[in-house]
DNA sequence: CTTAGCACTCTACTGCCACGAGTGCTAAGC
DNA sequence: GCTTAGCACTCGTGGCAGTAGAGTGCTAAG
């Protein structure tokens, strides 16, 4: 990475403070203009054409102003950025929507609370981590034949889902199942629960098949799906982005959005150590999404990260703004999670 | 409703089928070649002009072809449709791919087939409807602080979500506690269970006040929620359409997807006794969604209704392929589910 | 009642031109 | 050696006129 000294630096921080704010190429006479820069416009397009050169900005045509590149973004995100404060009362306002309900919905709230403000895509996740190991199975008798099958892990519910019996079931007979299949799946990370594994567990006993079968059923579901489960907010705010102007544009992100698999890909990118993960245009994985940044922060309960809320917007974003929103609403998490 | 005579009423049903296909005004030199009429393109004028007096075509500026109006559309789907059957090959490979996983997960599939085939939105929903009696709760033990509880109504569960206790409690704790608390909610219909009833029953019990009031709020969620859970899917081919082209018409469409209740309230209007029911344009109660047609078919197991799952496009949908396919969609959830 | 003929209307497309924005380069100035 | 004024150059944009084409409604004849 080239260090930039003094005023380069200082006028590429400004270009792309500018290009945030009106989404145009920016040119030389509206960067000196806007920030009173004692120098003349020429000297700011020789440094402009040498951060060209640098790969930080770019010019649509020649006779455009710049607009900043990926890298460009890049440098500014890592080096030059200012985080705007939330207001207070915003603060205020957001945490108390947080506390109102209960604790499922407010990782809800807290999407819904970043579309709103941002006008961008928003997006809250919880990892199902695949290290979680099976505890326990309850069947909970709703009637003879149908029970509420539970499946525990360590200090948290996977899912509960209701199974259907062949045989009128007793009290008794729920009780012994639930403690035969524990026994065998209790202590097994679900990482584990491969389907071969799977069918030597529950094949071995001997007991009500098809109940047997659907728990397997169940437990291979869960596996499948436990990267995580993502919830998405505020899709169609992407449209209200001048770059998205073009459906042509628009459209393919609108799908990927859509795609339960590609949204957590995005946000469970190796985050490293910190705490709020930068993913700018080209750096996502994604073909759809290499138009688009992501802002995500990990939140954790217990000592375990619980999941990751983000915000997904064009490159163009107002990362100071967006990047203090998230850590914010990441920090409200923790603490209204906390509680529970 | 007026009545359309044979020609003028075959001259409506070429224009809409025409429009449906090529999304451009239709002129009368078009509906005459493309299907082989034995009259002359002014009579045909003639026709649609008197179509146009009777509000069932529009011409948007004087030298363009015609357009349906809902009006149109109306009788079109009233009277003069004849429905696509769905390829076998296709009920073939939708049958399988509902059958494969959970029953939940066959709703989600459902939608999930209508979006590709139709290239527009769809959606699945579960009612839940406030007739429903509480019949139980059970408190399913995690550890000595913190349960499952489970709120189940005749034979289906509401849901089941963690709660804390302040105090240790053991496995008769649980048990005596989770009897208590049904004694006083069980044979209530969930819409009886308002806020000051919910309050007097919570309040009577002595027990552990902080768990009585996390109960008491996830009823009260409940109670909230309970119309209906939506699962949307593929809103993003919309723009696909060429009406929504635009983009101020297609955002004000997405952002009104996005929001459930909205969405709820497409489905679940007054159907009648109609197994598919078709709402156009504007006849949507919804201002955003005056410029699209809902095609929605329920279906039912055990005697009650147990969903809808439906396709919102443009006006300018194939309906008779769409409805079919609904329908069909509609029959194989209804016997999936069935199963269960 | 149907239809040929015709005048009319409106959109969409094209080419043209002038304008403005913004640049890069060169040469002069500090 | 860096800065800057001046200038020529390049493009995108917007307005304008003109044309082609689509489709109509009307009238009068069949």
């Amino acid at each position: 990475m080239v260090q930039l000294e003094g005023r380069r630096r200082e006028i590429l921080r400004l270009v792309i403070d500018d290009y945030i704010m009106t989404a145009e190429p920016v040119g030389s006479e509206a960067v000196r203009e806007r920030h009173r820069l004692a120098v003349s416009p020429a000297t700011v397009r020789n440094e402009m054409a040498a951060l060209e050169e640098l790969g930080f900005l770019h010019q649509p045509h020649p006779s455009a102003g710049r607009v900043p590149t990926d890298q460009g973004y890049r440098v500014y995100v890592d080096s030059m950025l200012q985080e705007e404060q939330v207001p207070a009362a915003e603060r205020m306002r957001i945490r108390r929507t947080l506390v109102a309900g209960e604790p499922d919905r407010a990782i809800e709230q807290a999407a819904r609370a970043l579309a709103g403000i941002t006008e961008c895509a928003s997006v809250a996740a919880v990892p199902r981590p695949h290290q979680q190991v099976v505890r326990h199975l309850h069947l909970v008798p709703i009637t003879d034949r149908r029970a509420l099958a539970v499946i525990m892990a360590d200090t948290d519910v996977f899912e509960a889902k209701a199974v259907e019996f062949d045989v009128p079931m007793t009290a008794d007979d729920y009780e012994r199942l639930s403690q035969e299949i524990s026994r065998r799946v209790a202590g097994r990370p679900l990482s584990e629960l491969t389907d071969p594994v799977l069918d030597r567990v529950i094949g071995e006993a001997t007991l009500h098949q098809r109940v047997l079968d659907q728990i397997g059923r169940m437990l291979r579901e869960h596996i499948l799906r436990s990267q995580a489960r993502v919830h998405t907010e505020g899709t169609a705010n992407i449209l209200k982005q001048p770059e998205f102007r073009d459906i042509r544009r628009a459209q393919p992100v609108l799908s990927a959005l859509e795609r339960e698999d590609v949204v957590a890909d995005l946000l469970f990118e190796d985050s490293g150590a910190q705490r709020v993960r930068i993913t700018i245009g080209m750096e996502n994985r994604h073909e759809e999404m290499k138009g688009c940044s992501v802002v995500a922060a990990t939140y954790h309960v217990g000592g375990r990260c619980a999941g990751v809320v983000g915000v997904i917007g064009p490159t163009r974003l107002r990362y100071g703004r967006v990047i203090s929103l998230v850590r914010f609403l990441a920090d409200s998490l923790e603490d209204v999670l906390g509680r529970f």
